[in-house]
DNA sequence: CAAACCATGTAAGCTGTTACATGATTTC
DNA sequence: GAAATCATGTAACAGCTTACATGGTTTG
């Protein structure tokens, strides 16, 4: 339900259309949303129909028309209301430690090779979150603390992704001991 | 759609009814699914018609008769070969950092407050992991390489917590130079 | 005697994904 | 001339969750 709280988020800094906010999302890893047009575009609109943002047609000459929405009163109500819930411990979801879990039917060789792709892929997200986090800061900021907490959440998942490889690190560290 | 192979891995240890996976998946946290019957039943139905397992009704004197579960050859063949699909990254989903996103509409008072509640709530996670992971030390073990690897499984989720309440503690000491 | 456990399953609903449909414009 | 971008939306499906339905047994 939180993706419609993501949406008033980023009209509570500026008028956005349905493609900006798309593409907002996709750019984002902390916005964790994939950023389809099925989730943006339907919500736009149940939220304009309850009040919590409306919209304007701006025309354009060369491109189509697009639909620009704002927050209400309404909407920026309902947003500092959701930011004062109880916030809730993260959810991982590794499919990699379901693998794991059931590798001892794997020989030595193919656990092995199980491990690299593993470390290859986390090493790559790692990387493309870095460049993420780096154009994150190019973006203007409202107030310098502002500044101080958009810092930290585009650190927050590059620190996963090297956690990751340091637990991996020890993870192999473990098994050759064991398998000599 | 990889309940379906968690699933398969529990059979690869011992035959299992579907009140038994219930169990596990909801006293697991590496294997994330949250253990409800809407999931395990009908995915074993559609694994047995797929000839993945086979079933077997037990009868018992004191509690109702049970559908015992276990891993055909072509299961045990398809459990394996999913094992060798190349591993994905973890993705994480953090309300939390869509809540801090926007969280410059609070005042200085009610995000400490929030900050508060979601250390209070990870040191819970923190706690209950760790629990779990004792307990899962008790369970026997195929082989030794199997006893490192779940000994890693039990230790990754711990270790998540962790590592998030010393970023916690980062986002604090730079917003406390920040705010004065 | 209430709550929890054993045991199987179904209904309804929310969230999220990929892919489709349309069509002009701009960049390589 | 193909691919990407701008722009709005829909269809179909996969995944997961809470709650419901049923009914005996055991524990506190």
């Amino acid at each position: 339900m939180s993706v419609r709280y993501a949406i008033l988020g980023m009209l509570s800094r500026q008028p956005l259309s349905g493609y900006d906010i798309k593409k907002a999302f996709a750019e984002s890893t902390a916005l964790y949303w994939s950023g389809n047009s099925n989730q943006v575009y339907p919500a736009l609109l149940a939220l304009r129909q309850e009040g919590l943002v409306e919209s304007e047609v701006q025309q354009q000459n060369r491109y189509p028309a697009k639909k620009v929405y704002s927050l209400t009163e309404e909407g920026l109500a309902a947003l500092k209301e959701w930011l004062l819930l109880p916030p809730e411990a993260p959810r991982t979801r590794s499919t990699f430690l379901t693998q794991l879990a059931w590798s001892d039917l794997l020989s030595s060789e193919e656990l092995r090779q199980m491990l690299d792709g593993y470390q290859e892929e986390v090493n790559t997200r790692l990387l493309m979150q870095r460049e993420k986090a780096r154009r994150d800061r190019m973006i203007p900021r409202r107030t310098s603390r502002e500044s101080v907490i958009w810092e930290q959440i585009a650190g927050h998942d590059a620190a996963l992704y090297e956690r990751e490889l340091e637990w991996l690190k020890g993870l192999r560290t473990a098994l050759e001991e064991v398998e000599g």
